[in-house]
DNA sequence: ATAAATTCTACCGATTTAGTTGGGAATGAG
DNA sequence: CTCATTCCCAACTAAATCGGTAGAATTTAT
């Protein structure tokens, strides 16, 4: 067959789009829900803040953020008030909220292998370690995220363990 | 506060189901393409071994394997033969692959937000120390996955700070 | 009671995930 | 040479999730 076709070589590579895998990725809805509850652990403690006004300050989608409300709302992290002079607030003290807390509230557990716990998996031959290695991530990632409290973030004073990653000379690189 | 409200308690609540979200989860490729590359490191250097064989030791689908082969070829981790006696072997010593490389070959880079790295984000008011805990989150991923290689994981040696994050009480509490 | 404000629930389209299918192209054995 | 074996590669699919919208339901102020 043959003839023309070619010149592929070069490579049209329209390549569509931006590929977006994930995996150890954070998510709109996540990235979301803590921004949104940094503004309420800023705000004044039983001052409902309505959730349009949350969606302008954070430049987030309005009905989107609703969505990501209610979660937080299911899991008791905030609580809502409705009517007239209605609106959200934590429902308990920004101390005591971790970003664990939050993700898990909005995106389920962490670091789930393929929608269950990473020591209900079962490896076998070379690869029995794997599951180590997924339980290391997950503590790694509790280190950071279910010590850092929301009070933390809006006061800008992270836990000291979590500064000294951030000023760790290769954690700005991209790779 | 109304009083009669209730009854939400027992709630037809459908619960639609399991939910399944994910946002710093381990997708199934990221974990096939460990446990592959795993059999692949334990066996001897040259001898190449084929996909099939993989997917059976391995119990991963076959023709998805394929996928995640032909991923880690273009990163140069692994190297092909065909014909007759073919299959896929490590492309370099299995000392020098971390378990980043894999990772970031199969599903991008680790932590990205919404697609894009912690650092192009921007955060305002209330949020603006965010992007420092993605970074931290980021950071706190590549303590673990950076260091720990392929070599380690076989050897069943793990580097001594991840097997210290294992060994931490809580490393294994489901929450 | 009623209207205004706001929450809450159900839905929707596009993308991604996790695969499958099937054809082609090297490679080595006989 | 020829043919079985194996990789290679592109397209396709079903189901779930992501990001988002619309409208009904509820609460409060007046």
């Amino acid at each position: 067959m043959s003839s023309v076709d070619t010149e592929i070589s070069s490579m049209s590579t329209p390549i569509s789009l931006i590929s977006q895998e994930r995996s150890l990725k954070i998510s709109a809805k996540t990235d979301y829900a803590v921004r949104a509850a940094c503004e309420l652990a800023g705000a004044e403690p039983a001052k409902p803040i309505k959730a349009e006004t949350l969606a302008q300050l954070q430049a987030i989608p309005a009905n989107f953020l609703e969505n990501i409300l209610s979660a937080l709302r299911n899991s008791g992290i905030v609580r809502s008030q409705r009517g007239a002079v209605g609106g959200y607030f934590l429902a308990r003290p920004a101390e005591t909220i971790s970003l664990a807390d939050i993700i898990r509230a909005v995106d389920g557990p962490l670091a789930a292998v393929r929608g269950e716990a990473p020591e209900d998996q079962n490896y076998s031959g070379a690869a029995s370690k794997v599951a180590d290695i997924w339980v290391a991530v997950r503590a790694s990632l509790r280190v950071v995220l279910e010590e850092t409290t929301l009070a933390d973030l809006v006061a800008q004073k992270l836990p000291k363990h979590v500064q000294a990653l951030i000023d760790s000379p290769d954690a700005w690189s991209r790779r």
